[in-house]
RNA sequence: GCGCCCGUAGCUCAGUUGGAUAGAGCACCCGCCUUCUAAGCGGAUGGUCGCUGGUUCGAAUCCAGCCGGGCGCGCCA
């Protein structure tokens, strides 16, 4: 139990005390250190609700509140019930979660299984900037739900039966260079995408041709499929090494094509239940979550009232969407796998869509905790977004390399000591962790400019600063001569500068779970930069390996615990710690 | 036209779901390396939380209406 629960459990016993029956009261970490280190404003909502005095209510259950071995509680302002946490009880708390292999964290995920889709760059393309949202929210959340309980299961849903093979195809058969694929496949798929491309733009005639290709593919052609089974293959080759080098990875990459089988059953399933119908020779699926009123130029108005924008499963063409493809995956991945929960990892332009598939799902009888958790977009300089089409993106391999030349130019200046292999490796891990960082440490709705000073800083609010204060710790236990045995040390706080590191480490614990409620992993980021701020200001003022015992052990023992949280959660973000840097 | 998101310090952004005197980083200014890594620490400056009303003990947060920006809305994904 964390500490804040513990807070609360014995607040609603004094409640409960107090009322006569039982009530919900919450406990917050307060909001300024001055008014203790937790803070409940239960009292006032609950006295308004009974028409008495909140302050009266707040010292009734005060004197019925039992906080022995935590500290005390006061009452301030109309009714604040303010908890102040002795540094003992502190002590106590950061002495068990060093003995505690989950760092405190509650399993609170344990028995239910979800199915995380993130990433799902097309192939045949490079990856820009714009994937780096995606890939790295979904992957930094699949870790926490892993280490929360969560049987977490990771999909890759690639897109590799998109329009877009008309055009390479075409393009593979009459402007491939052998020797550029051999030597870059994704930057040869892509010439021959922009040519055709550009090709198409002139000539219409081209287009016919591009058309042609990709019906010959559907249809089952065997050499147009030995082509796309090629362009898949090289493709993933190449998707992979940039995961490597991110440190993500999946279970599955089951992609839009894994699906086309199951397609045309699936439409006539929705017809035959009356879940979709046909509408200008379109099968649709309508819901009546968005009306539009009478004057919507977009309206549709049909025969039966239904006035919404559907979702269309299959073209009048005969032709199948991605709406198709979203609906047959859900319920593989339900089926299949036994997903309590979807979440999908996708841009906020597509909430409408995914609005569209959850509640066709949910009228098809598929039941589960189905999120769609939406990002902002990633603006060109010009405060634009950034048009995957236009191509000339920033290349996310490219943000990844300047960024690691970055962290080497400043090793080499801060650290000269670092040479060859071990300073590439740092480098490698502090350039990777800052882009990644820099993603994470903001809310994941905001829109931003992308500025590669932003993504790139290493300084300030940064995964280097997180990093650093591990690599300070990892230095004071290398020159620790003799043997430490951290679970026999005792843990004396008297420094402020202690106390609030305990405090801080003790709330691990209670962030993390907050992560998830929300799926929002910046709150994680935001506790580890304040965590990291408390142990450098510890550094600055508590000398530990000068100090006499028993502190210095006591000192030794926070260091190490501090260390763990620190590695811990830059782990959960998919972020790791260098020994030095 | 309808729907969704956003507007907080010069800049980039937080703000634990309605709490107390709104916080960080960058930039700028003043201090701190003969002590465990200065990618650091301590301090100073910086605010009409887009505007106007409403709800209540209490609003950056909830509601309504404006202003400004972004995105989405039937056969692309």
């Amino acid at each position: 139990m964390t500490l804040l629960q513990e807070l609360e459990s014995r607040l609603a016993a004094a409640f409960e005390a107090a009322l006569g029956e039982p009530v919900a009261a919450p406990v917050v970490p307060a909001t300024d250190l001055r008014f203790g280190d937790y803070q409940s404003n239960a009292a006032m909502g609950l006295a308004k609700q009974r028409r008495t005095n909140p302050r009266a209510l707040a010292e009734q259950v005060v004197a019925k509140l039992d906080l022995s071995g935590l500290g005390t509680a006061d009452i301030a302002g109309p009714g604040f019930i303010n908890f102040r946490i002795s540094p003992e009880a502190f002590a106590v708390r950061a002495k068990a979660l060093a003995a505690d292999p989950q760092l405190g964290v509650p399993k609170t995920g344990e028995g239910r299984t979800v199915v995380i889709d993130f990433s799902a760059p097309n192939v045949a393309k490079p990856m820009h900037v714009g994937h780096i949202r995606s890939t790295i929210i979904g992957d930094s959340l699949a870790r926490i739900a892993r280490f929360l309980g969560f049987k977490v299961i990771t999909d890759n849903h690639i897109g590799d039966w998109g329009t877009q093979f008309g055009m390479i195809l075409h393009g593979w058969k009459t402007l491939l260079d052998e020797q550029a694929l051999a030597a870059d496949p994704i930057a040869e798929l892509l010439r021959i995408y922009r040519e055709v491309n550009a090709a198409t733009k002139a000539d219409p005639a081209v287009l016919e041709t591009c058309k042609g290709e990709l019906v010959k593919l559907q249809a089952g052609d065997e050499e147009n499929l030995a082509i796309w089974r090629r362009c898949v293959e090289v493709s993933k080759e190449g998707l992979q090494r940039i995961y490597d080098r991110l440190d993500v990875s999946f279970d599955h990459w089951l992609g839009e094509s894994f699906y086309n089988d199951r397609l045309p059953g699936l439409v006539e399933e929705f017809l035959g239940k009356g879940l979709a119908r046909v509408s200008d020779d379109a099968v649709c699926v309508f819901s009546d979550e968005t009306k539009a009123p009478e004057n919507d130029p977009f309206k549709v108005c049909r025969e039966d009232g239904w006035t919404d924008n559907p979702a269309i499963i299959r073209k009048a063409d005969g032709g199948f969407l991605y709406a198709t493809t979203d609906l047959a995956t859900l319920e593989y991945r339900i089926d299949q796998w036994g997903a309590d929960e979807i979440w999908y990892v996708v841009g906020v332009p597509q909430q409408l869509h995914f609005r569209q598939i959850f509640d066709a799902a949910a009228r098809w009888g598929k039941t589960g905790n189905f999120r769609h958790i939406a990002f902002g977009s990633i603006l060109g300089e010009d405060r634009k977004l950034m048009k995957t089409r236009s191509g000339d993106n920033v290349g996310l391999i490219e943000v990844l390399e300047e960024a690691v030349e970055r962290a080497a130019k400043v090793i080499a200046e801060k650290n000269p000591e670092l040479v060859g292999d071990e300073a590439k490796e740092i480098a490698e891990i502090v350039g990777i962790g800052a882009v990644k960082f820099a993603e994470l440490s903001q809310h994941r709705l905001t829109d931003y400019v992308f500025s590669w000073d932003r993504m790139l800083a290493l300084q300030g609010d940064t995964a280097p600063y997180l990093q650093n204060s591990f690599v300070r710790i990892r230095s004071i236990f290398r020159k620790l001569d003799e043997p430490f045995d951290v679970s026999a040390a005792e843990l004396h706080l008297s420094e402020e500068a202690e106390i609030h590191l305990a405090r801080l480490l003790v709330r691990f614990g209670e962030v993390l779970p907050l992560v998830l409620e929300d799926h929002r992993p910046n709150l994680l980021a935001n506790y580890l930069l304040e965590l990291a701020r408390a142990f450098h200001s510890f550094y600055e003022a508590c000398p530990v390996l000068k100090a006499d015992e028993p502190v210095r052990s006591s000192r030794l023992a926070l260091c190490d615990l501090a260390s763990r949280v620190l590695s811990q959660g830059l782990g959960l973000l998919g972020i790791r710690c260098p020994e030095r840097m």
